[in-house]
DNA sequence: TTATGATATTCAAATATATGAATATTTTTA
DNA sequence: TAAAAATATTCATATATTTGAATATCATAA
């Protein structure tokens, strides 16, 4: 499908999903989890030096607007990739931000 | 360069210039200028069916973060993409939301 | 130089987003 | 079952974004 034949739906949907992705934050918790990896809240929250609270809401909103999955194990909440292809959106814009 | 290895500065450029792409209207503009097009202001906003305003604020958002250019030639005002590769985001976020 | 067309800017109101403290929920372990 | 660990939710506040009417600016042509 060609982007310009896009209709008012889809071009909302794309919308939400790129605001989703709009964060610095949340572009680091994509760079994070590239080439399939995983990783925790607590794990997250560490690793960015942010509150757990704020990280369970980016991971939410992410998980939300189909960007992120996750998986219950335990105690521990697991996030990952919805689709793979979304690392190149990061790897995108890097790109055109050099 | 990895995007794992994006500081904090790069994050939030490479948020800043998403955020700008990330509103319907605005994908649905990058979409008029794949493959190189160049529109104006008018042209845009009737196609859209948006208040010209509203347009000229959406085309200065995306040229102030880097997304499109603009060359004035006598009355018109013709906006394009600065990287054709920006198209790429919009077509991955496509695929990713089908 | 004035009128017209094209674009940009200012402003206000409505709406959306971000953050984190406090608290609730879920799950395991003592 | 009670305590602890991990995560999610609620709530309030601060900040940012969106929209369009009104108006200003810029460029051309009469």
């Amino acid at each position: 499908m060609k982007v310009s034949e896009l209709n008012i739906e889809q071009l909302e949907e794309a919308a939400s999903m790129l605001k989703a992705i709009a964060h610095p934050m949340r572009i680091a918790i994509l760079s994070f989890l590239e080439d399939g990896k995983k990783m925790t809240v607590t794990a997250i929250h560490q690793k960015l030096q942010i509150e757990q609270s704020t990280t369970s809401h980016h991971l939410g909103i992410l998980k939300d607007k189909g960007v992120l999955c996750s998986k219950r194990e335990g105690k521990n909440t697991f996030y990952f990739l919805k689709h793979e292809r979304l690392s190149n959106i990061v790897e995108c814009i890097s790109k055109c931000t050099i």
